[in-house]
DNA sequence: TAAATTTGCTTGCATTTTGCAAGTACAAAT
DNA sequence: ATTTGTACTTGCAAAATGCAAGCAAATTTA
């Protein structure tokens, strides 16, 4: 897949991985809801196409930031998950929504978690890794 | 410009505005150097494409996020220059550059610049906006 | 147990964006 | 007066995106 590296900036680099419109956001739903399936993806706010869905999930896969798992329930579900590399991702989606807080209007749902962030990031932080990282 | 918003999720606005593989790579270098000229940018290492960086850099000035200014010197030349909005994109761009220390091997400099951010995260934040006020 | 449905994709094709090379207009230097 | 520098614009080929339809395996329903 895209694996040229257009300089050894660390921007730059995490930008060849994921610096499109749509792999964050992949990213977002699960930190949210701590693992999807294919079809939570397609049914975001969004609207993804579904061949873009599965292009970003593959190279996210082969990044290193989400893995796929079998779905307890049933072989034809598939279950995603962020591995440690995508968890640690979690700082930077913090940031993105405290700066978009401060420039756009945001639903009142999400202001109420961002104002719990503001109140302790570091707790915050630590809170939420742990339990994405509970099996 | 691409002026349509896929949803009001902040992470989906905030890339709807900077969220290509381009427009924090400007951003960048304006965190770096303060001010640059359009030539300033087409030196940058990634060698972004002339077209590309006069539609970026309109979309990104349209969005308030960088300034042009006349050039003290000459008025051939133009300057370009971090907005507060810009400026407050510097906590994303320090969890990227973070993030990109875990996963990827980077160039000495910035690894000593990283090592200096992580000893006091607010202090460096507080001495770089200051700066990037300054006129 | 056969047919219908769900799930996770893949394929084909039109539209849009990107990238490269060349060109242009205005300012400044020679 | 001519050449050079600076900031773009334009034209066109290549790549990425987006939409709709198709498909195979697993599961549910009749």
């Amino acid at each position: 897949m895209d694996t040229k590296k257009r300089s050894d900036c660390p921007i730059s680099c995490s930008l060849d991985v994921w610096g499109d419109k749509w792999s964050l956001l992949i990213v977002r739903d699960l930190m949210f809801a701590k693992q999807c399936t294919y079809g939570d993806f397609l049914k975001s706010d969004e609207k993804i196409a579904t061949n873009i869905l599965a292009t970003r999930l593959q190279m996210l896969e082969e990044n290193g930031i989400v893995a796929k798992l079998n779905h307890p329930d049933s072989k034809a579900k598939v279950l995603y998950r962020l591995t440690q590399k995508g968890i640690d991702l979690l700082p930077i989606m913090i940031e993105i929504n405290l700066w978009a807080e401060k420039y756009f209007t945001l639903p009142a749902e999400r202001k109420a978690l961002l104002k719990e962030i503001k109140k302790n990031k570091e707790g915050f932080l630590k809170a939420r890794i742990k339990e994405l990282k509970e099996s």
